[in-house]
DNA sequence: ACATAATAGTTCAAAGATGAACAATAAACA
DNA sequence: TGTTTATTGTTCATCTTTGAACTATTATGT
């Protein structure tokens, strides 16, 4: 009998989630060098982009969505508000609330910011068929949901 | 014709690649929650990992296994070596290099820390078939390559 | 051999992220 | 209504991460 555990290694569930990982890490990464002419960050364009998509979200909201915490919202808006890329109102029922949208000036550095993104990713899961690129994002909002709930 | 780009989020390699990050980000998020009762952070696992697995390798070579910046190593190594996980030792032939390897109190802590670990994996994996899970591996390991390259 | 390049690791200041404590506001409920 | 509890956003101290500049050492090229 052994009496060391099982290496993780031998484990394929191991060894290919350890694969996910370093490619998001190394996306990210280049993601960043990328994005540097635009004077953006990847966290930065994040916020951007959930903006885009639900105008009005509060700064709760938005923490929630990208898995950060309240405080680090704070501190990321200012400098995207100083810049004029994005409006906080206050809500008009709710006084504690900040509502969150982009400006024109915001949108259009967004839409900047897209073309290099999507061409980054273009090129990461262009070696993927359409089958297999979907069957790995279906993969990966199961384990969202299992984590996010549990 | 539109005078609109065609909006990422139509685009299901965007889609899907959006969903993976999101997963890598909530899985480490949750692994760092469960690692804290043994007083290790990712990082620092990804350090014990390494160095079990390449006894021996210097700080250079760690970094660049862990796409981080050298400068980060040398923070993260003397708490390691401090609490007696790691040893470094000078090589003899070209005295720049630090060699790096796990004691056995680190490598007693690895273990435990890879238990945690693997639970979690199993978790989010445990949802794919081994053939899903195995193409999912494979894609990213080309995507890494793909963007190391280049 | 000698000058120049490259490499390994460190230092340091700046930027980012985190969580606990806090103020203002709203909700729940007696 | 009045009191208690929750929620939103901010502040602040702390920890991480980063990249540029630096030292020491080795490699390269003439």
């Amino acid at each position: 009998m052994n009496n060391k555990q099982e290496l993780p290694w031998d484990n394929p569930r191991f060894r290919n989630w350890v694969a996910v990982a370093r490619a998001c890490h190394v996306l990210e990464r280049t993601l960043a060098v990328k994005l540097a002419p635009l004077d953006l960050k990847p966290a930065q364009l994040d916020v951007l982009m959930n903006l885009y998509r639900h105008p009005g979200m509060s700064q709760h909201d938005l923490a929630r969505k990208l898995l950060v915490g309240r405080s680090n919202i704070t501190m990321l808006l200012p400098q995207l508000e100083a810049r004029g890329l994005l409006r906080r109102e206050g809500d008009e029922k709710d006084k504690r609330i900040l509502r969150l949208a982009l400006t024109e000036a915001g949108e259009a550095l967004l839409m900047q910011a897209l073309k290099v993104h999507m061409a980054l990713i273009e090129k990461a899961m262009s070696q993927s068929t359409p089958e297999q690129c979907d069957m790995i994002g279906e993969q990966m909002r199961k384990i969202y949901d299992v984590l996010n709930e549990a």
